[in-house]
This record gives C-alpha cells, sequence and structure tokens, in this order.
DNA sequence: AGCACGCCGACT
DNA sequence: GTCGGCGTGCTC
C-alpha cells in the first residue's frame, strides 16, 4: 500500500504530493487526512495524507513512512474539498490552504511556548539615529533584517533567540521583552434581561429564520443604532435550538469584552472566541473546544471562519465591509467573506452580512439579486443624531488656523467647561508621499485612474502606480495657482503639542499605535476614559469603533481629508465608511452629541452625504465614478506583483509578464502596467504591479497558474498574485 | 524551507 | 594548505 503525502514545507517548489509506502504495521492505522512523519532530503517532516493508493509505478525510488502522528485524521472532507477551492481561487500552495484551517500548535514545527503563558518579544533599546548607523555598517543581512522589520513594526514577537537576536540585545540595541498574553475572562451576568426586538428586527429575524436549511447569503443593511447585534443573537438562538452550530465574524478591532459579554449573558459558556491575543496553546484550546462539540458558537476575527464545525447552521459577519476580512499580505490571500458563501453552500445555512454601509460589491450583489437585501431603519426610541459640522479648512488657514479651526476650539472649551468629555479623530497619514496645496488642500490625480499621484524625489515626478502616467512636479498648484505646495502631513505628535499649549487644563490621553502595543492597553485607555479620568482621547481610525461614551458630547475629525488622498479607488467609499460611523452614533438624549469635520474637501460627496448620513446617495454617486473607471464592481481586479532584488531583472520580467498577460487574455480585459508597485523598495527589493481588470476572462484562471508555476521554480525573481485585492 | 554540494577568498 | 562565505539545486 501506498499512500500520497503533502509535506508540511511552505514552498511553492515542493507543492506537490509525494509518494511514500507504507509498512505493514500502519497499515491499519493510514487514513485520509492524518499526518504522517517522513524522510524528505535529508530532513525529518511532517506530512498530510491525502490519498490512499494501492500500487505504485513511477520509477522514483519511494521511502517508507517512518510513523503515523495521529489515530483521528486532522483534515475532513469538508476541508479537503475547501483547500481545493482556496487554491483554485487564490493560486496559493495546497499545504498553506491546510495551514490556514489549523491551529498553528499542529504544525510539527512548533514545539515551542506550549504551556506558557507569555510571550516574548523584541522591542528597539536605542535611538533610531543609532539603529540606522549601526544597519548602514553592518554586514549580517539577518541583523538588517531585524532591526529593519523593528523600524516599522517597533515589536516584533519571536520564538527562538536567532544568533542575530542573540548579538543585537548584547549590543544594546534591541532588548527582549516578556508580556502576558492577554485573556478574556468574561462571567455571564445573570441580572441581565433580554430585549424584546421590534417590529423592524422581527420581520427581518423571521426572513432569515424561514431560511434556515437553505444556502442564501443576506445582505442585512442596517442604520447605526438600529440593532443589528439582537437580530445576530435572535438567529443564533434559532440555530442552537435546531441543535447546530453557528459562526460569527466581527472585525480584530471590535472584539471587545463588551461585544463578547453580550454574547455570553445569552448563551453562557457555550462559545470559543478567537482573537489574535491568544497564545498558540490557547488556541488550540479553542480549536479543541470547537471540534469535540463544547462549544457551539464561535466569535472571532478572519480566520475564525474555518472553525472546524461540522454542522453549522448559520454564518454572520459584522461590518462587513471592513477590508480586514481579506487577507491580503500572506498567501492564502483569501477573502472570508468568500469561504463564507463556500460553507453556506457547504452546510446549506444562510450567512447573514451586516453593515450600516455596506461594501459597493455587497450592495450591488444585492440590487443584482444574488444576495437579499434586509433593511433595518428605524433607531431606538428617543435617540438623538448628532448634529455634524463641516469646517472649510481652506478659510481657515487663511486666519492662520492649520490645525484647530475656530469652530473646533470654540466647541472643545464649552465641552471642558461642562465637565463633558471629546474624542478627536486624527486620520493616519497616507503611506506614500504626496503633494497637497497648503491653501486649497488639493492633491494632485491621474487623469484616467482618479486616484492620487505619489511624489518620487529622484526624478522628481509625481507618478500614478495603477497606470504609470506620470508629469514633473510643477511649483503651482494646478487647481488654485499657489506656490505653497509641500509634502505636507500633520503628526499626531504635533497635534499632542497643540492640544497641551491650546487647552492645558484638560487631562489628555493618545492612542495609537505606539500607545496601544501593550497586550491590553487598548481596553486600559478605553476603560479609564469611560471612567472620565480624561478630558480629551486622541487618536487613529482605532478609536472609530469605540465612540460610545455617555459623557462624551463631542468628536473631531482633524483631517477628513487624509483617508481621500490616499492613491487608492477606494479611497472616497472608506472616507464615507469612517465619517458615517464617527457620525452615526447617537446619544440617548440628555446629552446632545457634536461632530465637526475638517476637511480641504468640504464640497466632496463623500463628506456631504456622510454628514446627510446618506447611504444610497453615496452608492449611486461612487457607482457612476467605478462605472466610467471600470473599477469593481463593475470590473473584477486581479493583482500581480513582481519582485526581485535586481532593478534591471526585475523590470525586465514584469515587462514579460504584462506582454504574455497582453497577448494570452481576452481582447475585453484591461491590463495595466507593469508599474512600481506603490511602495517600490522595500528591504532592498524591488516591486512591480501589474493591474488586470476584467468582467469575464476565461482564460485568466490558466494563464496566472501558467505564471505561478513558472515563477515558482525562478528564484531570482518572486511573483505574488492576489484576486480580489482590497488595496491596489 | 532546509540541507548538501561546490566553488572562491582570507586566515591559523 | 583549510575554514567558511553563500549561490544553486533537490527533496517521493
Amino acid at each position: 500500500m501506498y499512500v500520497k503525502v503533502i509535506i508540511e514545507i511552505g514552498v511553492k517548489a515542493v507543492d506537490k504530493e509525494y509518494v511514500y509506502k507504507v509498512p505493514t504495521a500502519f497499515l491499519d492505522k493510514i487514513k485520509v487526512g492524518v499526518r504522517v512523519k517522513v524522510n524528505f532530503g535529508t530532513q525529518l517532516l511532517e506530512g498530510f495524507i491525502t490519498e490512499i493508493i494501492n500500487n505504485y509505478e513511477g520509477n522514483i525510488l519511494v521511502r517508507d513512512i517512518l510513523e503515523v502522528v495521529d489515530d483521528t485524521p486532522i483534515l475532513n472532507e469538508e476541508m479537503f474539498k475547501l483547500a481545493d477551492y482556496l487554491v483554485n481561487k487564490t493560486l496559493c500552495s495546497k499545504i498553506s490552504a491546510f495551514q490556514v484551517m489549523l491551529p498553528k500548535a499542529l504544525k510539527a514545527k512548533n514545539k515551542t511556548n506550549m504551556h506558557k503563558k507569555f510571550n516574548k518579544y523584541i522591542v528597539l533599546n536605542s535611538d533610531i539615529n543609532q539603529v540606522n548607523d549601526y544597519i548602514a555598517s553592518c554586514k549580517y543581512n539577518s541583523q538588517k533584517e531585524i532591526l529593519n522589520k523593528l523600524l516599522n513594526e517597533k515589536k516584533v514577537l519571536i520564538t527562538s533567540l536567532s544568533s542575530g537576536i542573540k548579538t543585537l540585545e548584547k549590543k544594546g540595541l534591541i532588548k527582549i521583552i516578556e508580556e502576558e498574553v492577554y485573556r478574556y475572562n468574561i462571567i455571564k451576568d445573570n441580572d441581565f434581561k433580554k430585549v424584546s426586538l421590534n417590529s423592524d428586527q422581527e420581520r427581518v429575524v423571521e426572513k432569515i429564520i424561514s431560511n434556515l436549511n437553505i444556502s442564501k447569503t443576506f445582505l442585512l443593511y442596517g442604520i447605526t443604532g438600529s440593532g443589528k447585534t439582537e437580530v445576530y443573537l435572535e438567529v443564533i438562538d434559532n440555530v442552537l435550538k435546531e441543535g447546530k452550530n453557528a459562526i460569527m465574524l466581527v472585525p480584530e478591532i471590535s472584539l471587545t469584552p463588551q461585544i463578547v459579554q453580550r454574547f455570553v449573558n445569552r448563551f453562557g459558556n457555550n462559545i470559543a472566541i478567537l482573537h489574535s491575543g491568544l497564545s498558540d496553546s490557547e488556541k488550540y484550546d479553542e480549536y479543541r473546544k470547537i471540534k469535540e462539540g463544547l462549544v457551539k458558537i464561535v466569535i472571532g476575527a478572519r480566520s475564525a471562519i474555518f472553525a472546524p464545525f461540522d454542522n453549522i447552521g448559520a454564518i454572520i459577519i459584522d461590518e462587513e465591509h471592513t477590508p480586514t476580512y481579506k487577507q491580503d499580505e500572506t498567501s492564502p490571500r483569501y477573502d472570508a467573506k468568500d469561504v463564507a458563501i463556500w460553507r453556506s453552500k457547504y452546510h446549506k445555512c444562510p450567512l447573514i452580512l451586516g453593515s450600516a454601509t455596506p461594501s459597493l460589491e455587497s450592495f450591488a450583489r444585492a440590487g443584482n439579486h444574488v444576495f437579499e437585501l434586509l433593511t433595518l431603519t428605524r433607531r431606538p426610541a428617543g435617540s438623538v443624531l448628532p448634529q455634524v459640522h463641516i469646517v472649510d479648512m481652506k478659510e481657515e488657514v487663511k486666519r492662520g488656523n492649520f490645525v484647530f479651526s475656530k469652530l473646533m476650539t470654540d466647541k472643545i472649551n464649552e465641552k471642558l467647561g461642562k465637565n463633558e468629555q471629546i474624542i478627536l479623530l486624527l486620520n493616519r497619514r497616507g503611506y506614500s508621499s504626496m503633494i497637497t496645496c497648503s491653501d486649497c488642500g488639493y492633491v494632485e490625480k491621474c487623469p484616467k485612474c482618479d486616484i492620487s499621484l505619489t511624489y518620487h524625489k529622484t526624478s522628481n515626478t509625481l507618478r500614478c502606480h495603477y497606470c504609470g502616467f506620470y508629469k514633473k512636479k510643477t511649483d503651482k498648484c494646478s487647481s488654485c495657482g499657489s506656490s505653497n505646495i509641500k509634502d505636507y502631513g500633520m503628526g499626531t505628535q504635533k497635534l499632542e503639542e497643540e492640544l497641551k499649549q491650546k487647552f492645558p487644563s484638560a487631562n489628555i490621553i493618545r492612542m495609537d499605535m505606539d500607545t496601544t502595543s501593550k497586550k491590553g492597553a487598548h481596553e486600559q485607555i478605553i476603560k479609564d476614559f469611560g471612567r472620565h479620568k480624561y478630558d480629551i482621547l486622541v487618536g487613529t481610525q482605532m478609536i472609530a469603533k469605540g465612540l460610545d461614551f455617555p459623557n462624551v458630547s463631542l468628536v473631531g475629525v482633524l483631517n477628513a481629508d487624509m483617508s481621500l488622498t490616499i492613491p487608492d479607488f477606494r479611497s472616497a467609499e472608506r472616507t464615507f465608511q469612517l465619517l458615517s460611523q464617527v457620525s452615526g452614533r447617537a446619544g440617548r438624549g440628555d446629552i446632545q452629541g457634536e461632530v465637526i469635520i475638517q476637511t480641504y474637501n468640504n464640497n466632496h460627496y463623500s463628506i456631504v452625504f456622510a454628514k446627510n448620513h446618506d447611504y444610497l446617495s453615496f452608492y449611486k454617486e461612487e457607482m457612476k465614478i467605478r462605472k466610467s473607471l471600470s473599477y469593481p464592481p463593475y470590473y473584477y481586479i486581479t493583482l500581480v506583483n513582481i519582485s526581485c532584488k535586481d532593478y534591471e531583472l526585475g523590470f525586465a520580467h514584469a515587462d514579460k509578464i504584462g506582454k504574455y498577460l497582453r497577448d494570452n487574455l481576452e481582447k475585453t480585459t484591461i491590463i495595466l502596467g507593469p508599474t512600481m508597485a506603490n511602495m517600490f523598495k522595500i528591504n532592498n527589493v524591488f516591486h512591480y504591479q501589474c493591474i488586470i481588470k476584467y468582467q469575464r476572462d476565461n482564460k485568466l484562471s490558466k494563464v496566472l497558474k501558467e505564471i505561478d508555476d513558472i515563477y515558482k521554480i525562478e528564484s531570482k525573481v518572486n511573483v505574488s498574485i492576489n484576486v480580489d485585492p482590497t488595496r491596489l
């Protein structure tokens, strides 16, 4: 007897089935889906049995299986089929498809920290200039890589002490810290009372539970405060009554104890929570609880969609528009929504996508009756929407107010005087440099792609990283003629200084990547702010979720334009979503909330429609633009990224790939590029990209596979393919 | 990914 | 003379 085995190596070149012989002693232990230990080259490795075959007729010398690891299969039939789907859809390796479905603890190489409660991290221990000097003079690539990573990420999780880390620690450039792994400890509140549903919610719940045994996707479009969570709770309740299980995805950022508490109150300890704060062994514990049927509900971020239930009754994806449901960085580049649709078909159960600001893709699908649209439009009685002011910063700048408009200053003083709290939202700056007019806020755009042009210092040009269009940088703003144009951005630090100077009596807390890198720091800040330890909370997007504080009467958006000028065709959509979230947070009547949005683009439709809580008008306007420029949802997009350490060689291959795509895809398909990717040079590797736009192309998947196959052998040039990317 | 093999430069 | 750097190639 022989078996086919997929080896546990995450490399495309060995992503195939290898045949091994089964010694007679193991004959009864061999099953498809169990792990085995085998010799592979000179190494001892683990792999998964994918097929049992009776005889092998190839002429390769077949080796023996050394050990059978599991008594019962790790992979079931659904997982095999789902892996096939992922391989086809995202062009990932089979082993990476298996790995994404399983906890890391099952990996053979993962022998560290199985029972530890602490994670080890490395952080920088000296100033940035010193680090940069060291990088410039150091000849060891591993050390340079560590330092570069730390410069980008500030804190890096480590599983072992490499010699590079040891050396850097000895030299005092970095230090190793240990942090307790954060754990939820939520106890059912027995005093809690079930909220009764209003007629709107009842109608929606009825519709869903009358389809509990059908694979069907619902788009639950419910304005902020309309009670989507009660609908989820009720649907899950019905699913459990049928003896089935439920999966609910929420964005990592809103996986807060408060949300979890509501589910625990209703369903007790029937719930597994999967979030990034768990250690590998804790994730493994949760996985086993799910697999062994000890829990009926899974709540978690993106990867929780793979929860190994074998009788799913409903899948819910809350805040479905959130881009993090798509894994863009690492293979498999899957979209949890696609996996959810696949699983809902497999299990014949409904999928509910909920949002107050649905993605254009989902709303368009609802319009085409691919999804069924359900709406919740009623807010609870007594709730009052905040008053939203838009401030034109072009006028303010003329008066010398660069950071705080007059209205913002006055309102902050007013609220401080009444002992009420304030949240200030500082949009994070885009990742590439744009040239902004300080007088009118105009950012030069590509005439063909309608995205911001990025400034390239070396050639003094403004370039579009979608299509390659470029023009020389001029000294005058092409909108207002002002010569006051520069690479302008307001950092959190500058803002903080100005805040302290202007409002010296206020207690201010900052919340961003720097202040929340410690586990639990995020929750601590929210808790402290909720207890009014601080008057003003300043932060980036991450605070937009947690604006539900009864004593907050003013939310200020300091630079609404920052997300608008990010060179991405979805920048208007992202801006609308963010501002809607900020403006839709209703007060309970006792304190009237106010929102101030500062912007240079005060007439931009995404800002105006967000102020008016008008999703439908935004949708219509944005769809027109998407249509005229052939963007999603009218066209699909696939991104081909070509990277290479050698500038010339990288370009040559990118060019060749571009030509190949043009020659072999259908004529209706649009191919842009190759261009230099937005982040062109990272860690001395050059990145090029081709953008493929298509409505239907029967040749695409074959052509992409061909390219992928060629470059998994080529070692100097790396090609990664991203189907339906969330950003370009 | 590892690990071996193999081909060049700077050391006991 | 050799130790060790990392480019290349292979793994049932």
